[in-house]
DNA sequence: AGTATATTATTGTGATCACAAATATGAGCC
DNA sequence: GGCTCATATTTGTGATCACAATAATATACT
């Protein structure tokens, strides 16, 4: 279990950035993902050998998610993601609310029509995912859809924050999802788009405001039943 | 330069807690103290002789440091504490606006009488340095003071996401009040205090709130000029 | 069979080595 | 002196080894 999706090999082409960084990027993505289920130890061999490099760079790696609270180090020294608690889910949802509309609204000037469509690409095969109840790629359009957007701002302080928090809450979000499937799932993507194409702040802003709410909202009424 | 303070040699006692980790706190304490001037570069050996140990522990908690913003790595794979710009300082205003004056509040129910006490006697020490323009001790005893009270939350979320937001602009704070000196700093604190005695929290908020705007208006105010 | 104990395997941590890239240093030339 | 190029040094990165602590497995005993 615990399986890294990046094609459990690291591409060797890239020489640019040191492996550390390519395996960062390959454990965010399978967390984002919410490959890694909460409370599953992380053993730096294990992926080491998943991805076929040594010890040493996975341990960077995991430190540096460590740090980004995506990961967590028990009393043991042993590493696992981090299981949701109702203070976390709390605290995640206030800083959410705090920090992503404001980065969205920050990202609005430098969204050009090119980007506009290529959302509205991302949002159709989100719909598509959400009718065929493929959880995984609804997850990964919705990452896609916000950080699309977030990540158009260049922000250096904030947008690393909201990526922080989400590597947090991604792994609950999957296995929420994967009890209740997508039926619920609402979606103000199209709202956003609306806002966007209009260059409506506000009703931007709320947009982007209301998707959290309904995801968070969510996720806190399934943790309570457990 | 960017000498590290922490007496300059690891305290060997505490087994309990592994080199890595005693390499982060003591980096940790250098960065919020102000003692490393960004744009100058930080070398991974240069730290271990520093410190005296070997050159891997100092490596993870690099990796740690620049996984919370507060060093960066250039693109000579060199590492340094991050310059500080205006679209940084607005986006850590923003985040601090949003973040601490929660945090501050969810605090609040668990700060006892004790707490209070030691806060009282925080902020005495904090005037005194005001006066005699000691501006390390002014530094020390306001991270001492704000933290004192974040801390008593044991927030999983918010704590760490403002202890990351303090390493950022702690450096530039310490430059900045070096050549302002510390006349011009009003104390917010007393408030804050009167405030907790008289169990007012809105109160409680907004000295809180207050004493974040002075504070950053004082930094943004001085980063025109550069 | 169930439990306690001893043995084995696996884990994170730290040190050391090898190496390529970047930086600093020097000599030589105009 | 100022500039160019070759050499030497220092740097981050990754691999490998050693080791103590933890977890897992097997063994012995009642």
């Amino acid at each position: 279990m615990n399986k890294i999706h990046a094609s459990t090999k690291l591409k060797p082409e890239t020489d640019a950035s040191p492996i550390h960084q390519q395996v960062y990027e390959a454990l965010c993505d399978s967390i984002l993902a919410g490959q890694f289920v909460p409370g599953v130890s992380v053993t730096l061999r294990g992926i080491a050998n998943q991805l076929g490099v040594s010890p040493m760079p996975v341990r960077e790696a995991i430190r540096r998610l460590v740090a980004e609270h995506a990961l967590q180090v028990l009393s043991n020294r042993r590493v696992c993601v981090t299981a949701m608690t109702q203070i976390r889910l709390q605290e995640l949802y206030h800083a959410r609310l705090s920090l992503e509309p404001e980065l969205a609204l920050r990202a609005l000037p430098y969204i050009r029509k090119s980007d506009i469509k290529s959302l509205k690409h991302i949002d159709d095969e989100l719909n598509l995912s959400l009718r065929s109840g493929d959880i995984d790629a609804y997850v990964r359009c919705n990452r896609q859809f916000h950080f699309g957007i977030y990540e158009r701002a260049d922000s250096p302080v904030l947008c690393p924050l909201v990526r922080s928090l989400w590597l947090q809450f991604a792994p609950f979000t999957r296995i929420v999802f994967g009890r209740i499937g997508t039926e619920i799932i609402q979606d103000f993507h199209a709202d956003a788009l609306w806002a966007l194409q209009a260059d409506n702040k506000q009703a931007f802003r709320n947009a982007i405001e209301s998707d959290i709410r309904e995801g968070m909202d969510l996720l806190e009424e399934h943790l309570q039943r457990d």
